[in-house]
DNA sequence: TTTAAAACCTATCAAATCTGTAGACTAAAC
DNA sequence: GTTTAGTCTACAGATTTGATAGGTTTTAAA
């Protein structure tokens, strides 16, 4: 399970990819229409923002805004940050390996080699998707949601 | 990231697994030759009996042993029980739903819209990976090593 | 050049979860 | 009826999570 944190982490790039070059965004804003406390948001986009992933302007006029094109922001890459390594045990990230105390040999664990499929499983699909699949994709609901609504009436 | 819990049960599992049909197997064994701590462990096995995966014999001779053959225990199974669900976000979880707070409308929620094929991918690797097929990849693996060793030799 | 706005930083805190331990209780075998 | 071995209850330390408070720095504009 994701935490919280992550959670908030995803709807404000969202909410920022939905803005792109538009100009800065105040995180009071974006906590207030994301329902997301203010000040742990603030520390959430500190975060992405020291990962290159966000930028910020200081001051009147400042605030936050994506650093590349939503094409070019994936999922993997923001959860990365917030969340940790995608793999279910560190010895089969990629990005943030580490060696098992638990297992003898690495070559030989049973855990390891199922779950060496599942992180390969899990960076597929969200090294894959980017902030603007994501969009797309929600586009798409609301209008097939809004279809439904309209065969209804 | 798994816990250790988790790690500890699906290494008992795996060494049940082998032993399968072979009387029951002392905790005390268990935790000893896996290096587990002893306590940590009756609890976890407690847990895996509760869910019908285990069965135990108390007194003399008694001790833990699968509750069936290893072809019909999955590591979801398993995992579900000491990690609780598969699912990254608790409104795609097939086997224990529950609503997000965070998100407004589930159909049109871009983060559960990804978060739904990353649970697909994780539960379709783990609900067809058997304890059998882990002792499978766990012999090949064991085997090909010592060709690598024998090759060098 | 002051002033207001807004990000940035430090510290702290309560609650929950994780990991592990201690000791008494119950059931089975001999 | 004594030994063996799983079962239950309680607890405790460590870590993580989620959140708050208050001050500092930078920037734009009045």
């Amino acid at each position: 399970m994701i935490s919280k944190k992550t959670k908030y982490g995803l709807k404000a790039l969202i909410y920022l990819a939905r803005q792109y070059e538009q100009g800065p965004i105040l995180i009071a804003d974006l906590a207030r229409d994301e329902n997301i406390p203010k000040k742990f948001l603030e520390a959430i986009l500190l975060a992405l923002k020291n990962s290159g992933i966000l930028q910020s302007r200081k001051g009147k006029g400042g605030g936050y805004y994506l650093g590349r094109s939503p094409r070019l922001i994936t999922m993997g890459q923001a959860i990365r940050v917030m969340e940790g390594p995608l793999a279910p045990v560190p010895c089969v990230s990629e990005t943030a390996y580490a060696k098992c105390t638990e297992c003898g040999n690495e070559n030989t664990c049973g855990i390891r080699l199922v779950m060496k499929d599942v992180r390969d499983a899990i960076a597929q699909i969200l090294d894959n998707t980017t902030l603007a699949d994501v969009l797309n994709r929600v586009d798409h609901a609301e209008l097939s949601e809004k279809n439904v609504i309209d065969f209804c009436i």
